[in-house]
RNA sequence: GGCCCUAUGGUCAAGCGGUUAAGACACCGCCCUUUCACGGCGGUAACCCGGGUUCGAUUCCCGGUAGGGUCACCA
């Protein structure tokens, strides 16, 4: 595919129409607008955009800025790509999904990720959102080698405590909020041009021509015949200036050329509806919208890649329209499906993504204890069709050794699936020594769980052999999830947490368990291999009257009261507390002999104590 | 409602004009087994509908339907 990012081409302006919008004379004598009876010659463009953009201190134009923020020196096929985050707050797995692509794809190209905030709404934006953002992207392992990042590089997983986020890199500021100046001279050079305007309609009269539209059935929005503020006079709009009435600027789209289709990186070509909307780029505090932010800020920044939600696939004419009325190239544009969940209260079963859905948020997984790794893992496979191919291939490779491509990506949404990712991350798991997950364990346990925390840290080698326990070997086990999970896996290993929650089974009395543990503790020798320990049981079943074996059971079931499983289901029930575990004999080597011996002598007072 | 995107089992998905329509998760059996896991074997389950094009459509085209997204001075 042609449009694939690895071969794709870095970005670049196209040369003559750069050159042609910045000639300084370009607009001259030209008849630019004609709108009905309007006809503004371009000597009123220049009268407006002065009005409009007093030049300021330094009074650079576009053409300053291009100059400004040079072509990157990358090789061919490096991808630049980026990642826009407004400061709201919440971090959520779309998140990470959008950072996780855009990172993989500029670092495997050789390319650059930058993170860019996008904070031109003053109103939600969120004190240290930003902060919250990089730390959460930094747990999962995921950092920018440019643009707005943590300090001290942003490499080391964790990042500083409290760290104020700082910038890095020629082609600043990377706040959005701090580039006033670069918007309002591309907002001038429009001006200029002809092909933006100020407009004065209060929200009062934009709610009245709504109203009027739906009356109608017509488009809404303000465009034709609506944009009453296309073309006025000069003298109109001085007047309400100097009288300090709040304006905004407003692409004129009827002058405006735009594709009527183009190739999405993931998607294959899209048919694009014409865009007939005067949007809005400049709002009346002087901030651009995302619309105009995006556009000038990617061309500055030299972006190759444009790698977004689907959800954005809809204003993509504006973009494009915006693009080629300041001259430039677009990017390579690549709408991703959307992450879903299936609506809990409302409508059930059906797809939906949402902003505040718990499980959604980033935090959720950090308090719940998901390893980063598993999280990555779970991301690659619904972000690359071909990841479990790979995985499968290459067991114990670091996921970071795959290549994502955009060619195999979805473009339909994806449900959330909790289970696959817990089957996932199971399989991640494994593949982490028991000494960097214990230390993953305690670093979960001091955030969530402080109780834990202390009785694992003071007995963390304990804590190792716990959390090895049947995970050597040709066939491993699997139990080991997440740290919630895991800590509740092998609680019984610290006295602090063991109980006995479960009942006999309902073929052993309290005398006959009374004297299995009393004739246990009789046999009990630490040293015994696991052959010989566990033939003992079999002996203290047949005394018993238990069947030493399940298949002698199964032959006479009316000569014995049950067989050798329900006497170590009694010996299990007094050293874990349960009737399941793992291997016995592995557990009592970790818990040791003076412990063994303890639990099993305490177990008749301790029975039921902890059952419903 | 307009516009756009999407459409293979419950979920993620291979497929790219001819296949017994892969695989993974989940689910259900069986085996292994002192329990639970692991592992092995097997099973239930899918091409949204209708027209075309074609010798032949899951695959290409059109229409419908469904789901999603979007219609702000939010991103």
């Amino acid at each position: 595919m042609e449009s694939e990012i690895r071969a794709a081409a870095p970005c670049r302006v196209d040369a003559k129409s750069f050159a042609q919008a910045n000639e300084p004379g370009a607009h001259y004598g030209i008849l630019v607008a004609m709108d009905g009876d309007n006809k503004i010659c371009n000597n009123d463009h220049e009268r407006l955009a002065a009005l409009l953009f007093p030049d300021g201190e330094d009074g650079r134009d576009a053409g300053d800025f291009e100059a400004l923020y040079p072509h990157r020196g990358l090789p061919e096929g490096a991808a630049v790509t980026r990642l826009g985050p407004s400061p709201t707050g919440f971090v959520h797995l779309g998140n990470l999904f959008m950072a996780t692509v855009n990172t993989r794809l500029a670092q495997q190209s050789g390319g650059v990720c930058y993170l860019r905030v996008e904070d031109t709404d003053r109103k939600r934006e969120v004190a240290g959102a930003v902060e919250m953002l990089l730390r959460s992207l930094a747990y999962f392992g995921i950092s920018f080698g440019e643009g707005v990042t943590l300090p001290g590089g942003g490499e080391g997983e964790g990042g500083e405590a409290g760290g104020q986020a700082v910038e890095k890199g020629a082609y600043g500021p990377y706040y959005q909020s701090r580039r006033r100046e670069v918007y309002h001279a591309f907002a001038k050079k429009l001006v200029l041009a002809g092909k933006a305007y100020p407009c004065f309609l209060t929200e009062a009269e934009i709610e009245e021509i709504r109203a009027e539209q739906e009356a109608g059935k017509e488009l809404p929005g303000i465009y034709g015949p609506y944009a009453r503020w296309r073309g006025a006079a000069y003298e109109e709009v001085e007047g309400r200036i100097r009288a300090g009435e709040p304006w905004v600027l407003r692409i004129n789209a009827d002058l405006c050329e735009t594709e009527e289709s183009v190739t999405d990186g993931i998607r294959g070509p899209l048919t694009l509806p014409r865009n007939v909307l005067d949007t809005v780029i400049l709002k009346t505090d002087g901030l651009p919208t995302y619309h105009f932010a995006h556009v000038v800020d990617d061309h500055l920044m030299r972006t190759t890649h444009v790698i977004r939600g689907e959800e954005w696939l809809p204003s993509l004419p504006i973009h494009l329209m915006l693009t080629a009325a300041l001259g430039f190239a677009a990017p390579v544009y690549c709408h991703t499906a959307l992450l879903m969940k299936i609506d809990g209260q409302t409508g059930t079963k059906r797809k939906l993504s949402k902003r505040k859905d718990p499980e959604l948020a980033l935090s959720w997984y950090m308090a719940e204890g998901y390893h980063p790794a598993a999280l990555t893992e779970y991301l690659l496979t619904v972000i690359n069709s071909d990841y479990e191919e790979w995985r499968l291939a290459n067991p114990q490779a670091d996921s970071g050794q795959f290549t994502v491509t955009t060619g195999k990506m979805g473009a339909s949404g994806i449900l959330f699936d909790l289970k696959k990712l817990e089957d996932v991350s199971k399989d991640t798991l494994l593949r982490i020594p028991a000494g960097a997950l214990a230390d993953f364990l305690l670093d979960w346990a001091q955030r969530e769980n402080p109780d834990a925390h202390r009785v694992l840290s003071e007995n963390k080698i304990t804590l190792v052999h716990a959390l090895d326990v049947g995970r050597t070997g040709a066939k491993p086990r699997k139990d080991l999830a997440y740290a919630k999970q895991i800590f509740e896996f092998i609680g019984y290993f610290f006295d602090e947490f063991f109980a006995i929650t479960e009942p006999l089974p309902d073929n052993v009395t309290h005398e006959d368990a009374a004297l299995i543990w009393g004739d246990y503790l009789k046999s009990y020798d630490h040293g015994d291999d696991r052959d010989v320990w566990f033939s003992k049981i079999r002996g203290i079943a047949e005394a018993r009257g238990y069947a030493p074996r399940p298949k002698d059971f199964k032959q006479d079931p009316d000569a014995w009261k049950g067989h050798v499983g329900d006497v170590s289901c009694v010996i299990r029930l007094a050293l874990v507390g349960r009737k399941d575990s793992p291997d016995l004999w592995e557990i009592q080597q970790i818990l040791g002999e003076a412990r063994v011996r303890a639990r099993v002598a305490g177990a008749a007072g301790k029975l039921g104590q902890g059952s419903r």
